[in-house]
RNA sequence: CGCGGGGUAGAGCAGUCCGGUAGCUCGUCGGGCUCAUAACCCGGAGGUCACAGGUUCAAAUCCUGUCCCCGCAACCA
């Protein structure tokens, strides 16, 4: 007989720096609900893998002085590295740069066009030749380019576009008649109201600024752009369109997509859309996970706040951090990473709870009963009570994994581990054994305590698949049948007679106190340098623009003649104000020695008001090329020094009388 | 009125869709136990559920308005 089929997907990650922990926190998450559906009988595809084209990609490269190639093999080799290291067990990983997917890539955009769908037209916009960018007149700041303040001009490339807005009423009606389609449903609304409802624009699906991308092949000077590249992976993954397409015939159409919040609408709009131009059936669902912050703040490169797996891991095991990460927030709010809660929620629940359990369990086996596990005796009031628990537990994790709901799920299982704890309270085993009367009931209690604890053994394998071989080992278990779901359906699979083992403690208790100090340690270098963060990791990444390579990190130096080119001087503060309608800007006018007047834009506002800036001598970085904004044109910038929450101070010369006076 | 998320015990959160005793974890205080990783168990203290109106027999939950915080975007040279 045929098993029930699970296709389950995490979004191709864009190899442009390495993986952090947002990234494992979804794949972690995949991993868990494809072991789950293994266990529970499913024939499970899990798939995940990287999405290497565009323009991003193609100019960090450049500024590497390696092929956009040679640049993602490096990121996606570490990527794999770290997935192994979590103990990810995904069945295929998709590289958009795979031959097997670009050529099939090809195939779908032309029948696009030959069926109509997509057409040739002219991408209308203002474009700014030295940054190869389109802008909208909306983007443009004072008519000029947002990111360098040039002009720009009107200009028309020939691109592709995707008529999206012929399938738009098809796609409203579907979403309405289904509402598992879009999790959690508050995202479903928002693509309703923001985008579907408003209406669609047609989309433009190929680029001709830029060559990294799977080209069209009727068209050669044309890529095809992002999404559509990215989206089929789901389907060319699985041989769709190949003569070799089991896979596909299998598995599709998906059961969940997960994704973060951030891209649901591709997911949920123009994902929805090309399957349908394809005849293909929609993915029966897409969950949108919520972001692991830091300390409340998004994660973020320029923030320097980003947290990466591998100490953690290396420190405390792939199965305490994905405990962490998968008990810690609901799966679709978003959540909050700091190294304080991990170490407690190990302590708490992995070491007092979990940890402690197994072992005064075996402890009191290898006591009382020589390491034997006894036969038990006929159930008790406590027993039942035990029992009543071990019956709805399977279902009840069942039921929240099905929802995605892994904290809910595994809160059912330490309910259970709790109730334990509970029972050897009560039933005072050391008191049972002192005297003979009270060895069967000891016997009973211990065996009651074995079966169960082999059940959270079996229960916790998903998220945690590499524990439960330990507290096996522990219990004494080698049969493979009593680690199976089925094996625990029922009470009572353990066999009496079964020698237990005690061994290492699971997790051992933590000092948190010295921990924290010591991964705020090795969190120090990545606050300056984010080079430094996973120790064999990095180098790869980059400033998104601009900035020569070599700046990179902090242990690169430069020559005296690259400092000599940066004029600093002193400038006095000489009048101040707010720029309107900006949270952050401050303008100011500074005044340096030979009475020099200039217009200086800083992002200060927050810290400083213009009361305070009034009178200020302070440090100009006097040759920065002007750049205009908010329509000002900024010539030179303050310098600040900021600490790792981004708090900026001015860099102020007190004694300095007023300014011009040159510094270095 | 740019888009979105949020304001519930000292901290972190659930509960809000589908009104009906305010709940969980950590911390804290007191007690118990000694099988266990100074772990485990019991009990206590601690909340005007941001604020103001409204609907209702009944509002954290529904409606209206206000305040505040945080992302994103527009402005971090």
């Amino acid at each position: 007989m045929d098993k029930p089929t699970f296709y389950i997907t995490t979004p191709i990650y864009y190899p442009s720096g390495n993986m952090h922990i947002g990234h494992t926190y979804c794949t972690v998450a995949a991993d868990t609900m494809a072991r789950f559906k293994k266990q529970t009988g499913y024939d499970v595809f899990f798939l995940t893998g990287t999405d290497e084209h565009g323009q991003k990609i193609e100019r960090k490269a450049e500024e590497m002085g390696v092929t956009p190639q040679a640049f993602v093999d490096e990121i996606v080799a570490r990527t794999k590295e770290l997935w192994q290291l979590m103990n990810i067990e995904y069945d295929d990983f998709l590289r958009t740069t795979d031959a097997r997917h670009e050529k099939i890539v090809q195939q779908i955009f032309r029948k696009f066009y030959e069926q109509g769908d997509i057409y040739k037209s002219e991408y209308e916009g203002l474009y700014c030749t030295p940054c190869e960018s389109f802008w909208t007149p909306t983007q443009l700041k004072d008519g000029c380019c947002p990111d360098c303040g040039r002009p720009v001009e009107p200009t028309r490339e020939e691109s592709y576009f995707f008529r999206m807005s012929k399938y738009q009423d098809w796609l409203i009606d579907y979403i309405e008649t289904h509402p598992d389609f879009i999790q959690p449903p508050s995202r479903a609304n928002e693509m309703l109201n923001n985008f579907l409802r408003p209406g669609l624009q047609d989309l433009c699906v190929s680029r001709t600024s830029f060559k990294w991308g799977v080209q069209v092949d009727f068209d050669p000077k044309h890529v095809v752009y992002v999404w559509i590249d990215a989206l089929s992976n789901y389907i060319t993954a699985l041989g769709y369109g190949t003569d070799h397409d089991e896979l596909f015939q299998k598995y599709w159409p998906a059961d969940v997509h997960l994704v973060g919040k951030e891209i649901v609408r591709f997911h949920t709009i123009y994902w929805p859309i090309m399957l349908k131009a394809l005849g293909l059936a929609l993915p029966k669902q897409v969950f949108g996970h919520g972001w692991l912050l830091f300390g409340g703040d998004k994660m973020s490169k320029s923030k320097g706040n980003i947290v990466y797996p591998q100490p953690i891991v290396e420190r405390y095991g792939a199965d305490a951090l994905r405990y962490y990460l998968m008990r810690e927030m609901p799966f679709g709010a978003d959540g909050n990473y700091t190294n304080e809660a991990l170490l407690t929620r190990m302590n708490a629940d992995l070491a007092n709870d979990l940890g402690n359990l197994v072992s005064r369990t075996v402890a009191m086996i290898e006591k009382y009963d020589d390491g034997v596990v006894p036969a038990p005796g006929a159930a008790g009031e406590f027993e039942e009570t035990l029992l009543a628990r071990y019956a709805t537990l399977p279902g009840l994790v069942e039921k929240h994994m099905d929802a995605l709901q892994f904290s809910l799920a595994l809160t059912e299982i330490w309910k259970l581990i709790g109730d334990l704890n509970r029972y050897i309270d009560f039933t005072q085993p050391w008191v049972l054994g002192r005297a003979p009367e009270g060895r069967a009931r000891l016997d009973t209690v211990l065996y009651y305590l074995a079966e169960c604890v082999r059940a959270v053994a079996v229960l916790l394998a998903p998220a945690m698949p590499a524990t439960p071989a330990r507290i096996f080992e522990q219990l004494g278990v080698k049969d493979d049948c009593l680690k199976t779901w089925a094996s625990i359906l029922a009470f009572g699979g353990l066999k009496p007679g079964t020698i237990v083992k005690k061994g290492e403690a699971l997790f051992p208790r933590i000092d948190i106190a010295k921990e924290l100090a010591e991964l705020d340690a090795l969190d120090a270098p990545a606050e300056t340098s984010e080079t430094s963060a996973p120790a064999q990791a990095e180098k790869a990444k980059k400033p998104d623009k601009a900035a020569p390579a070599k700046a990179d990190s902090e242990t690169d130096t430069i020559t005296f003649d690259d400092f000599a080119k940066v004029k600093l001087v002193t400038a006095k503060v000489v009048a101040c104000e707010r720029v309107e309608k900006t949270d952050k800007l401050l303008k100011e006018t500074v005044e340096l020695e030979d009475g020099e007047l200039r217009t200086v834009v800083s992002g200060i506002a927050k810290y400083y008001t213009p009361e305070q800036m009034l009178g200020k001598t302070v440090v100009l970085v006097k040759n920065l090329a002007p750049r205009k904004m908010r329509g000002i044109m900024s010539e030179g910038m303050l310098l600040c020094a900021s600490d790792e929450a981004g708090n900026l101070k001015l860099i102020t010369a007190e004694d300095a009388i007023g300014g011009g006076w040159e510094i270095g």
